[in-house]
RNA sequence: GCCCAGGUAGCUCAGUUGGUAGAGCAGAGGACUGAAAAUCCUCGUGUCACUGGUUCGAUUCCGGUCCUGGGCA
């Protein structure tokens, strides 16, 4: 019998949080966050944590685990999840992965494996090199010779992924391209349900306007002036989340302040643009339209019961 | 009222020594399997303000009209 496994995602600010609450009461569930900021202390205002007392006595776990100057990546993000997840079943409740990173949802929902360990990255260091001095042309050549049907899929100009794929042939002497293949079949091993929550596209970009003007007013600046003083980079992985590196820049002198929020705004944008491509192409998505609930937020919540009883998962 | 500069894609602008036009941004679509809030790819026809004239042909030259800036009174 497959543990059961709720899904809830979906774009930037379409109120994922918000309603996690309402199903976490409803089905007797315990939140795993999967976002790859809100991981992080002290980031609060940017990321769009959620606060304690919204969480409402609902346990969450994934948030504000690790310092700003850790690295977070998809390899840490699974392990810890499948820690949580059977933590969770232990006590007889039901886990709800909560967030917008589709990459880490995937990575929990299929259990992709990633065991091909690469704790040494002086090979990836190399690459970087390369790229740097011989350029990106250059590099996918070297990938063509490895890895034909890789280097046909990934653009010469993505340089982070021809260099991943590299290195993994480098690491494990088998190509990335049939290693994806191969995890690409995979059934999930849980019974899960994945929501999608989403809205009429211009609903959420007023959301997201919106929500980067509160920021400010809420204090992201000083936010981000405490990180940077406490001695965050802006080539560490927290510092790259949206509303961080813009702000570093303005700190920096690089960019007047409203260039900077003019510019998290549009990339949010794009951003919440690119999540929805991302869970448009996985499999066995249920989407969950706002729009068409027409803001009927108890129906919308209903549907959702009824469609976890139909798969057996409802406790 | 006079003088000057403009009116070209949703926005900012380029351009055509006369053969009906192109960038950036916005926007749209897509990829993604150890950086993923990252990284990367694809997509640009619009009465070239309006109206006469010159011309085989005008968005481009000339005249007029309207509008927008700036200056002088």
């Amino acid at each position: 019998m497959k543990q059961p496994l709720v899904i809830l995602t979906g774009p930037t600010a379409v109120g994922k949080s918000d309603l996690s609450i309402k199903l976490a009461k409803q089905i007797n569930g315990e939140i795993i966050s999967a976002d790859s900021m809100q991981v992080y202390r002290g980031m609060d205002i940017g990321s769009a944590k959620i606060r304690p007392e919204e969480m409402q006595g609902i346990r969450h776990y994934l948030i504000d685990e690790l310092d700003p100057k850790e690295p977070f990546h998809v390899v840490k993000f699974q392990e810890l999840a499948k820690k949580y997840m059977k933590e969770i079943w232990r006590r007889g409740k039901t886990p709800i992965l909560v967030g917008g990173t589709g990459f880490y949802i995937q990575a929990v929902l299929y259990d992709i494996d990633f065991t091909e360990n690469g704790e040494d990255d002086s090979y990836r260091r190399e690459l970087e090199r390369i790229a740097v001095e011989k350029g990106a042309d250059f590099l996918h050549q070297m990938l063509i010779t490895v890895d034909p049907q890789a280097a046909m899929q990934i653009h010469a100009n993505n340089i982070k992924r021809v260099i991943r794929a590299l290195e993994f042939y480098h690491e494990t002497g088998t190509q990335i391209s049939q290693h994806n293949e191969q995890e690409r079949q995979k059934v999930s091993p849980y019974n899960a349900a994945y929501f999608v929550l989403n809205d009429d596209r211009s609903a959420i970009y007023q959301r997201i306007n919106r929500r980067v003007d509160l920021m400010m007013e809420a204090g992201l600046v000083e936010e981000v002036e405490r990180l940077r003083k406490s001695g965050c980079t802006r080539d560490m992985v927290s510092m790259q989340g949206l509303g961080y590196k813009e702000i570093l820049d303005y700190l920096e002198g690089i960019c007047p302040l409203e260039e900077a929020v003019y510019t998290i705004k549009r990339d949010t944008r794009h951003f919440a643009k690119r999540q929805l491509t991302w869970f448009k192409r996985e499999r066995d998505v249920i989407w969950v339209q706002r729009d068409v609930w027409e803001q009927n937020e108890n129906a919308m919540l209903e549907f959702m019961l009824r469609t976890l009883e139909e798969k057996n998962i409802k406790i």
